[in-house]
DNA sequence: ACGCCCGCCTGTAAGC
DNA sequence: TGCTTACAGGCGGGCG
């Protein structure tokens, strides 16, 4: 579900709301959203006592560092959410995997229909370089300076299609689905243009775009599709869907030309652009 | 090195 | 009404 934008809304919240609690108690259905862990008992006994005292991002992915020096990794996959419980009478739904429990009260669950997120605790100094999916993260849109002219040739040195390049975590960390969309119409390319074949003018372009799109996107809170599967730490839905520009708008009229926009599979998922836009 | 498919899961909506 | 199928924002792995 959540790309870059989502999960640095819930990193702000996140911030505001757990920096400085100590966790008092922490409860776990199963192993399926702790697989990295032996037992649950471990990784309760890891978290426990342990005050956070921030908050990180690294693409799509969360670090909530504690005292002592161990951080809490937290990834929420296609369908996880963070919920943050006030008093403890809040019941708690269906898919709730994780439960942290605070000593000055107030909980913060992961729920995850799909169980495709995960979070585990494992040592703060090590956890980039021994934790593989991180270790080989490329750089952040919005957290790394750079001028275009060098994110053109970072580009240019690549041969891909734009969206498989946009989405590829190892080149650029947080880009998914909707947001590489959302961008390559900003951008006025196609999804299937190569990354070696752009001008000058595109590729400034395209980074504009880029971060223009993020940096809108965390403004409106992030995307909320129909299924209503991001929310952020207080259950809110975001707005940004109501700017989007093509993602899931198949056979609506571009804001831009007036003419119907198309949807087309690749990879497996669907791709929204505009024919007479985007070229 | 990359493109493409699958598997991992559950829920929902569309199609018959 | 029910059953079946497709699809959903994530990622890693394997194969060609």
């Amino acid at each position: 579900m959540p790309e870059l934008p989502e999960v640095e809304v819930v990193r702000r919240d996140l911030e505001r709301e757990i920096v400085g609690k100590k966790v008092k108690a922490v409860e776990a259905d199963g192993m399926r959203s702790i697989r990295r862990h032996h037992n649950r008992k471990q990784f309760a006994n890891r978290l426990i006592g342990h005050k956070i005292t921030g908050v990180e991002r690294r693409g799509k992915y969360i670090l909530c560092r504690l005292d002592g020096g161990e951080v809490l990794v937290i990834h929420l996959g296609m369908s996880g959410q963070l919920l943050r419980a006030k008093g403890g009478r809040v019941p708690t739904t269906k898919h709730t995997h994780v439960v942290i429990t605070f000593t000055q009260g107030g909980q913060l669950r992961f729920v995850d229909p799909r169980t495709f997120g995960e979070m585990f605790v494992t040592e703060l100094d090590t956890v980039e370089k021994d934790v593989s999916e991180l270790a080989h993260l490329g750089l952040d849109p919005l957290e790394t300076a750079m001028s275009w002219e060098h994110f053109g040739r970072m580009v240019a040195e690549k041969h891909m299609k734009l969206k498989a390049l946009l989405m590829d975590q190892k080149f650029l960390a947080g880009i998914g689905n909707i947001y590489s969309d959302e961008i390559l119409f900003g951008a006025g390319l196609r999804w299937d243009r190569m990354s070696d074949s752009l001008s000058a003018q595109e590729v400034r372009r395209l980074y504009r775009a880029m971060v223009e799109t993020l940096q809108d996107a965390v403004k409106y809170r992030g995307s909320s599709l129909s299924d209503m599967q991001y929310v952020d730490l207080h259950g809110k839905p975001g707005e940004y869907q109501l700017h989007h520009k093509v993602y899931a708008r198949e056979g609506e009229t571009c804001r831009r030309c007036r003419r119907p926009l198309v949807r087309e599979r690749y990879g497996g998922r669907s791709t929204f652009y505009c024919e007479a836009c985007q070229v």
